[in-house]
DNA sequence: CAGTGGTCTAGACCACTGA
DNA sequence: CAGTGGTCTAGACCACTGA
């Protein structure tokens, strides 16, 4: 038998198709695995493996001796890719271009508790950045460095690759918090991004763990008209993700 | 014996430390699974399941002869949650209401495409409303909801719901996108919001299909200082997200 | 207390692909 | 062509919990 696709896959497919296109709603029971095994004469693994993936997508609920039910449409749980500017800019067909505004190797700010969270005791590199697209300027970056958690960020060059693809392409990390707030630009970000004071820009903030300890933090403002965030959404494993710059 | 953990999720987050923790790098092999039976003392099975939930998450890759390893950190794959509106701003002890500014039914403007494709020939219901925030104006909402893909939705009442919840709820959705920009509000915005005209306001437009059917699109304007989008991230299934409103 | 899902075993055959 | 992972079987015991 030529194994097109894998029984588990059917089945989850099956049901899949069955929940979105509505002709099973929420708080419908599914059949028990043992009907399952005779219907599609597989064994109990087998539909235990498609069952506990849909289960994980969030599409069913299971309970023991209960069942498993359709699940009410979930808040919506998404996927979104926090874009490596560099990668997306590119993909894009534009030039990419990153220049460094700043660099240097500091203490934290005395009364600066996120500091000197991130610090941990230690130094702190600042990079502070612009990106370019097509030349012109999208976004400015601020950015910190734990030393402690990344000893070797005092001595990488990273020529014309902004510090965040570095850091994404060789630290590991466990937990992200991203902010995203909308701000008027001051002065210095309307000169650096050669658009008049009080221009809306979209400011995205970031700070990112491996396990308890800091790594890094990191500020970006994008010229509002010029930049959206854009995500695509899927159930489960089925997300697409991506964002845009506006022509 | 007792099942305090199972034994697949002990060989998963021994991995799973040791991939996050730096012991284990990019590029590192992992074990084959015959070496791992010996070592957990368990079939081959369990030894599957557990790097394959790994392999989902991301956080290694598995390749036929050649084995498997340590997975180079993933460009930013993140869940973030989309706010349900009404009950993040509960979840803070706020008291939450919506109010409608305008129902209608009506058909598709003829010069926007948009409005056709989500009509798909048939009519429209427009729902504008505001949130509020322990009284407070947070955020206008402009959403247009397809009569064919939801005809329940010219009956429906809401009450002090907004009709987000209420389509969140009910109509299962496959595919959703976001964008999220900055603007300046505009003397209408301004007004409901009561803010200057020119306050920088965070703009989240979302549309969301039911396999290739539109089922609604909706456009949020949230006043910038007030409201925060906020996303936190972790691996895989760890994922805790949030969102949050300014005091 | 009995039905249901969660987990696990000890095999098996096969597809894929890199040495 | 042989090593590795992908899939599947036909059982088993058990934890949980709702009828």
């Amino acid at each position: 038998m030529v194994m097109r696709q894998p029984l588990h896959n059917r089945i989850r497919s099956d049901f899949e198709a069955w929940i979105l296109s509505g002709r099973m709603k929420p708080g419908d029971r599914l059949p028990i695995e043992q009907d399952l095994m005779l219907e599609y004469r597989c064994s109990r693994m087998t539909v235990n493996k498609a069952l506990s993936a849909l289960a994980t997508a969030g599409l069913i609920e299971r309970r023991k001796r209960a069942g498993t039910f359709v699940a009410r449409p979930r808040t919506h749980s998404m996927v979104l890719d926090v874009p490596d500017l560099a990668a997306e800019i590119r993909a894009r067909n534009q030039t990419y271009a990153y220049k460094t505004l700043a660099r240097s190797v500091r203490v934290p700010h005395r009364d600066n508790e996120e500091e000197r969270l991130l610090a941990g005791g230690r130094l702190l590199v600042q990079l502070d950045g612009l990106h370019l697209a097509d030349g012109q300027p999208l976004a400015v970056e601020y950015r910190l460095v734990s030393v402690r958690a990344v000893p070797e960020i005092v001595d990488v060059t990273f020529g014309d690759n902004p510090p965040g693809t570095w850091l994404l392409q060789h630290i590991p990390w466990t937990e992200a918090e991203t902010r995203i707030s909308a701000v008027s630009a001051t002065a210095t970000i309307a000169r650096l991004l050669t658009q008049p004071v009080g221009t809306p820009c979209l400011k995205i903030e970031r700070r990112t763990w491996r396990r308890t300890e800091r790594i890094t933090q990191v500020q970006q403002i994008f010229h509002g008209a010029a930049y959206d965030l854009v995500a695509r959404f899927g159930h489960g494993t089925t997300a697409i993700t991506g964002t845009s710059v506006n022509p």
